[in-house]
DNA sequence: GTCTATATTAAGATAGAC
DNA sequence: GTCTATCTTAATATAGAC
């Protein structure tokens, strides 16, 4: 072979950065042939369906690595639901470095191409909210209490990626989650 | 003249909510002209700069917009902080139509053609910080914790446009709304 | 001031050589 | 698998008539 061929992950890399930080609009095939080193033919061999084919397998690896790093936490009972949630917190810092990275769903949400994600992304936050309402819950909050904590939590986080973003400065995002952390010790 | 010449306002408002609703790199210049009613060239008739320009004067737009329905109260120092930052929320309520619609410099901020427009949007966002932090310190808050007061104020306003979108359901940011007022009445 | 028609550029996508 | 070259479409922008 001519090159040593990127692997998938690689070239998938490449592609995760540009759409996060440029989202779906504005990442042309010009960027992700740069951020990837590949040809846009050679995207395409890789993507049949072209670029709506790598936003999608893109989100979905996003929204795998947000539940690796985040959510995944809330799932282990054995511990005890304030060690889950600082674990998640602790995470979802991480998935966006510490605010200087942004959430793959939020941009493709807030930018242009809304209705193509919409469903997906929906049903996602979805789930993702039940999973924090449970582990409210499961601190003795009544239902309506956890129900109201868990999108509170989630919302102020990607409020404080949208305002970290507005004053070009990561760490509006990372005093937040002190802040949100200090609030979970307290539960 | 060979039609009745629709106002610059007429024109502002198609203008508006289509960058609004779809950003700054999905207005197409075809959306755009079907909003307004107004062919292309009249467009540029009125906007010689093209679409930068319209983006431009439109944020400006709905900075004065934002700034009169909802930040003008804050300096409203006869009335106790308390009603002024009802008034502010209420009016923030009233500026995103309830959460169905979105702040164009979130939009713009968090879309594509971010560069462009990150230092008026920065700059402005500060200076409507400084506002939220002054009127938190007049309830006799300390420095330090009307800094966090604003600063939890607006990160969870614009965590609940951005939930509420990825939900799409404009009940997360009335919730937001409600909760945040109970909590101002507290003070 | 608005239109139709057209120019210009850039984006998404493909063909075929290697 | 990757490349160069090309195609097609769509987007921004302009010229000139009315």
């Amino acid at each position: 072979m001519a090159k040593p061929n990127l692997t998938k992950l690689a070239v998938s890399k490449g592609l995760y950065s540009t759409f996060r930080n440029v989202g779906y609009d504005g990442a042309t095939l010009v960027a992700l042939s740069q951020a990837t080193g590949l040809g846009k033919a050679s995207l395409y061999y890789h993507f049949p369906g072209g670029k709506r084919e790598m936003a999608e397998e893109l989100l979905r690896a996003s929204v795998a690595e947000l539940n690796q790093m985040a959510f995944r936490h809330l799932a282990k009972k054995k511990k005890p639901p304030q060690e889950r949630l600082q674990r998640f917190l602790s995470g979802f810092s991480d998935y966006v470095s510490q605010g200087q990275e942004n959430c793959l769903a939020a941009m493709f949400v807030l930018g242009g191409e809304r209705s193509t994600f919409q469903d997906a992304i929906k049903q996602q936050t979805e789930s993702w909210l039940v999973q924090l309402r449970e582990t409210y819950a499961s601190t003795g909050l009544s239902d309506k209490k956890s129900h109201r904590k868990a999108l509170e939590l989630y919302t102020s986080l990607y409020g404080a990626l949208c305002v970290a973003r507005m004053l070009d400065d990561a760490k509006v995002f990372q005093q937040t989650v002190n802040r949100l952390g200090k609030a979970v010790v307290s539960l």
